[in-house]
DNA sequence: AAAGCTATGGTACTGAGTACCATATCGACA
DNA sequence: TGTCGATATGGTACTCAGTACCATAGCTTT
């Protein structure tokens, strides 16, 4: 019976009285009765009552940040962008479960709660890094976390989407977005482009300007 | 003695309690006692302990409504700015309230998911009247929400520098930082302006090239 | 003066979270 | 094999936030 950690079997537990019960009408004695544990031994695998509706919070953050740490200067921002797309994978992966928390973190205040912090730790690595790559300078400090919530929003957006049943490819949708943010900071980067700039050209000729300006027009389009 | 109102009252014994012993070793009895209520008062102007320490929370948030409703498609984005602007302004306007709530919510774990969750508000009211001045569709959806977020994002991180002492003018900078933003947003936005084409002008002139040259560098610089 | 409304205080209860102690299980090692 | 020690678990008792309910004081209204 016992081949499941305990943590799953207090997961699975939980999961299944609050869909019975609910949220609030399942206490932390009932859990840990029906995963066959005492109620000591619940609060040893999670700190709180709702750390349980995220039991995977620890492991996912710890990828996220050993994805980012693994990367150089030029490939931050692929880094940054597959580390968010590992915490989508995770809740692609969970399946069911993702979609029932999801019902839980919608009309539970407590939990919507729980959700957000976890959201926050994920904008916080995430700032940490973008910051330290664009030098930690308190000059790029607004546009680090500016993209950092960036980041963590297009993330939230695809994957509530795809909670919803709004859409069939989260993981594409998920690139789309995560390109359009980028794009949207990409005039504000380290490895910035000249994009911005506008040079003014002058040149000498001798032709006429009523020849020459047709043909300008079609260049410019 | 009772010249303030009951909720003042209990505002200012959970700050110099919370001050003193610090939250955990503050009870709502003693805040209450402190306060010359008893406890069942101290959870009718409260929903929670917590709640304490924000106590014009609502006020804010629907100032903030208020003047996003009193605004026209065209002025929608200086309604957001002077939105955000007014959470700004009270806060300033709170002077050393603000500091000690910054104390308390950079170390409590409990107060710091507070002020998130009231960010978190703030947020979303922007990001509905900004969907909503978007037309709503789900094709701004993300827009929007990146919006919204990036709005909130600007205004805690000079929020934050005011509290920690590093700025004598917030309010220049908040609006270097709100100008900031709406400008990354600019291209995507429905009044948009002309600022990211380019035009190419030509003039006919009879003035040697040599010396017009260094005028026109002039006025590029 | 009686009725009613509102703000407040008090009491009793549930349940989360903590502290502490007791016990069981298992492996290492003599 | 027996013993020690580490780790995981269970149980008990406690504090305190939050809720429900009732009683009462003060004030207005009729």
């Amino acid at each position: 019976m016992a081949t499941q950690s305990v943590k799953a079997r207090l997961t699975t537990a939980a999961f299944a009285l609050f869909d019975e019960r609910g949220y609030e009408h399942s206490t932390v004695d009932d859990i840990a009765e029906r995963a066959g544990v005492g109620r000591t031994t619940f609060f040893r695998a999670f700190p709180s009552k709702d750390d349980v509706i995220l039991p995977d919070h620890e492991v996912v953050l710890s990828a996220v940040k050993a994805r980012l740490a693994a990367s150089t200067q030029e490939t931050a921002l692929v880094a940054v962008s597959e580390a968010a797309r590992l915490v989508l994978l995770h809740y692609l992966q969970e399946g069911d479960v993702a979609r029932s928390r999801y019902k839980l973190t919608s009309s539970i205040p407590a939990l919507r709660h729980r959700e957000v912090t976890s959201m926050q730790q994920y904008q916080r690595v995430f700032r940490e890094f973008i910051h330290g790559w664009m030098g930690g300078g308190s000059e790029t400090g607004l546009k680090a976390e500016l993209m950092a919530t960036s980041v963590v929003t297009a993330h939230n957006y695809v994957l509530r989407r795809w909670l919803r049943g709004l859409t069939e490819r989260p993981e594409a949708e998920f690139d789309a977005a995560m390109t359009s943010v980028l794009e949207l900071f990409a005039d504000i980067n380290p490895n910035r482009s000249a994009e911005d700039e506008a040079s003014l050209v002058i040149f000498r000729t001798t032709r006429q300007l009523g020849s020459v300006i047709p043909a300008l027009r079609k260049i410019i389009g």
